[in-house]
DNA sequence: CCGGAGGGTTGACACGTTTTAAACGGATGA
DNA sequence: TCATCCGTTTAAAACGTGTCAACCCTCCGG
């Protein structure tokens, strides 16, 4: 009987909007002591404190976001905007951002630009007027003119997975171009003799990088420019993949190798081949990028260069709240990682035993 | 010359925040006509309403959502809380919700539970501190006690993947009992005579449904429970699939075929089947749930139910947005969609040729 | 007994927008 | 000429919270 009915105790739904002010005076306090109880509660009296904490609690009171977003300026949730929610390696980076920002009491305003920059822009608006606290991106072209637009607005930008020339904004990104040189590199090393390089548009620095890292590695072994076929698809999934591969199957003898500049077009590229009775690694080696989940479980196994996706999402948020926190103390820096080869059945030559490699 | 300067023309960074009063002044008119040029263009003469736009552009002012919504006591945006976002499956639905939403001007607070209760709540509250228009729940558990929360704020919820008997609530689900009872179905008209069924937390409702919908149809084929064994392990991943895997490795003799609650299960129970030398269809059936992209491409394409993801996102986004533009008029619906198997090699006893299905 | 210090609390204002009733001005008809 | 009317614009009052100067009270030293 004595339990406490949340809410309010006049039957019915609870219409009235209760505020601070409900709680003030249910509590015997003004509307100051509640706005204390709740964001400086060291200044408030023990007793005070507890008398209103329970008023709170009675009352079901939950503070009006948008008016404390109003009076202070800005709000307490950050932005973070990906190019692509239906590839895992964002979704993870996505885990890492939502752990640390929940940690420190920041909520997250979750979108994606679909590698649009259109929709890149409108996402940016929507943050801009939901006032976010700061901005977590990965941007769709290069010149970030829309991160300007926020950064000149005073709100602290992270560029995500790309790096940054500028020294006036931070940035976490893994070394692309080391990427490329590691996946063709090891199919070069493997023996291949003519590549294949599916990617997304060019416009998208991921692609770009990993093209140049392949490039490089093609140089390092003696190779000139046209042992490197490329073939570039409109997006990067594995529907993308899979017409990639068909146009490879298509036009002339197939390369030694194939290189995706990341796993979904890999795994699209796997399927096809696969399909048309093309044995891999055998006739053709694949390597892929990201190291997803389902890499390892792919038909054949999937090679693929490993990012430390959670960790990415963790720092750069880390970072974010630093600059947030205190922005004039705070020291822009660039955080690059290295990415790591995990070879699988799919760039394996000659050994198609079963996969031995780390277990994870 | 004439360019636009945007921003203001005092050089430096815009500090001083430009509102609707700095548009007004500059357009020479009141800050209430700003509004309506935002809000109600039709009522403002065009000459006057060109000339504000014009000085919005030249301010590049962008309206405090903040203050709009204090105003009107709700915002413009939704949110969507999901059960895992690293399943693509729900990823599918966001994007279907993501697209109905910013057709109609909304934005998407996106959030996970991680099929945590308490992750459920924390999200809800800040769902409602932001005074969210309407929400898009994935519930965890199945009394839907959040919800209620939500509901009795006068917050319209629309609950996402979870049928519901109450007539006072939208809800839009796919029918798991059917596709429990298709798949297992299936697995024993093709000569099963013993089942595994590895599940996720019985809490969740899909996992009880399918595990009814496999019971069902064990005993349409005359059999008991007994011949079906079940496997529970606390999430619904590829590592949890993995692990319910070893267990059955180790414990006795192995089932005719393995239904897995959703797809990553299956994947996961596929890899380690395979790496002990267990053959995929031939030793063993599998089927899993929900068709992910990546099934079709699994070392043994995976048979799947499949369930209309993207329009389920559609179809609840746009129930949910009826109900808010006219709380009173709006009639509550129960949508119900029937799922569909689609057959590939992992459960096919006797072909193993290439899967000639469905193109997709 | 008085003055002052300082913790605890208060009250009033500001944040930027929306909304409503009222004011304005030009044109029409009496 | 004046009253009326309509389309357009304005001024002012909210919305709920955070902040800050002022205030009250108690306690302490002189």
């Amino acid at each position: 009987m004595s339990a406490a009915h949340h809410w309010n105790e006049t039957g019915g739904t609870t219409l009235g909007t209760v505020g601070i002010k409900q709680v003030a005076e249910h509590a015997g306090v003004s509307p100051g002591t509640v706005s204390n109880v709740l964001n400086r509660p060291e200044r408030v009296a023990a007793t005070t404190r507890a008398r209103v904490e329970q008023s709170i609690r009675e009352l079901g009171f939950v503070r009006n976001g948008s008016a404390s977003t109003l009076r202070a300026g800005h709000s307490s949730t950050i932005g973070l905007m990906v190019l692509d929610l239906a590839n895992p390696f964002f979704t993870d980076v996505a885990r890492g951002v939502e752990d640390v920002a929940s940690e420190r009491g920041y909520a997250v305003l979750l979108a994606s630009s679909a590698e649009s920059g259109e929709r890149e822009q409108r996402n940016i608006r929507v943050f801009a007027e939901q006032r976010v606290r700061g901005v977590l991106l990965t941007p769709v072209g290069d010149e970030g003119q829309n991160a300007d637009r926020l950064s000149d607005r005073g709100v602290p930008v992270v560029l995500l997975d790309h790096p940054t020339p500028r020294a006036n904004q931070c940035s976490v990104a893994v070394d692309d171009v080391a990427g490329g040189e590691l996946a063709a590199g090891r199919l070069l090393a493997d023996g291949a003799r003519t590549l294949a390089f599916v990617t997304g548009p060019s416009a998208l620095r991921q692609c770009a990088d990993r093209r140049k890292g392949a490039l490089r590695a093609l140089r390092a072994a003696g190779l000139g420019r046209e042992a490197m076929r490329e073939l570039t698809v409109p997006a990067m999934n594995a529907r993308a993949g899979q017409e990639a591969a068909r146009r490879l199957l298509e036009s002339g003898p197939l390369p030694d190798a194939v290189f995706c500049a990341n796993d979904l077009l890999a795994l699209g590229v796997l399927r096809v081949l696969l399909q048309a009775g093309v044995k891999v690694p055998h006739d053709v080696a694949l390597i892929g990028y990201d190291d997803i989940e389902f890499s390892a479980a792919a038909a054949v196994p999937l090679s693929s260069v490993r990012q430390p996706t959670y960790q990415l999402g963790r720092i750069a948020t880390e970072l974010l709240l630093e600059e947030c926190d205190d922005p004039d103390g705070h020291a822009h820096q660039q955080v690059m990682f290295q990415p790591e080869l995990v070879v699988r059945d799919s760039s394996r030559r000659e050994a198609h035993r079963v996969e031995g490699g780390r277990p994870q």
